[in-house]
DNA sequence: ACATAAATGCAACCCAGTTGCATTATTGAT
DNA sequence: ATCAATAATGCAACTGGGTTGCATTTATGT
């Protein structure tokens, strides 16, 4: 459920963008709020039509328009998709993901776990890096436990 | 073009492994050796149709059909595609991958460019590891060169 | 309360990848 | 060299994720 003190804030917040404040975008920010890591439009729409009924296409134009109004960060998840979090407040360390092949969660692992060696780089490969992505695949703790 | 010496090199390995050396099977075979780095089916789709006429589920079809096979090596790519590369003869090390945004290649970095630090991950998220992938992205040496 | 512009829903479409099935081509045996 | 068996191919149709156009509804500032 959506706090009131939640609503207020995230209604304020869109007002402040130029942004209209409707029920869908007050559950969707609700819901990227809470997820607390990176998320697909799909992913999201599925989490809100069980809330409030709600088209997919306007899913999909929100996640974009709270992206181009500086909501939100994103980072390519193959193909024409997006991973979608938060960037209200706090920053966001850049940090590696964790995909669990059992649950199929996708989890933020710690930022130091992976090390780009940036003088090797520019050694072997002089280019200017935009984005570092890493993700690794497997069976995430909870799941071994299971046996999974 | 499809150098003789190859085709023929080519064949065997297919039939070595209980596959029928067809002409299209060759081309594609082909355009994996000289690439050098992971490709997409669609990419070797386009690639090959303007050799020979072919149709996009033949090729789809021929790149799980040698993956199964163990001729090629695989990574995600995001939603369902993969990205494939021959793996005949010598040891394909585990790299990271360098995605240009300037021209759209993908180019293969040296290994040690970026380093896992299993040590630690044990200790804060102590998961199966099966794949581990790392993809840079930003503009490569020659777009840079050439001021893009 | 009201006009205006933004947000929404619907239908239709695009692209990448997949499946079923009938046809064609490679192969190993004769 | 021929031929039957079976793998490979092409075609058509479908799925899933994402997008576009357009008419309708809703939030907002006055």
């Amino acid at each position: 459920m959506l706090k009131q003190s939640n609503a207020k804030r995230f209604a304020e917040l869109l007002r402040n963008r130029g942004l209209k404040a409707t029920p869908i975008r007050l559950i969707i920010l609700d819901l990227l709020d809470k997820a607390g890591k990176p998320q697909s439009s799909r992913s999201v729409y599925k989490q809100a039509k069980v809330i409030r009924p709600v088209d997919r296409v306007t899913v999909y134009r929100t996640m974009q328009a709270f992206y181009q109004a500086g909501l939100l960060e994103r980072d390519r998840a193959g193909g024409r998709s997006w991973l979608y979090h938060l960037v209200v407040g706090e920053e966001h360390q850049r940090h590696p993901h964790f995909l669990c092949s059992g649950c199929g969660a996708l989890e933020c692992l710690p930022p130091k776990t992976v090390k780009l060696d940036m003088e090797r780089l520019k050694n072997t490969f002089p280019a200017q890096v935009d984005h570092f992505r890493v993700s690794l695949e497997g069976v995430c703790p909870q799941c071994l436990a299971k046996g999974r």
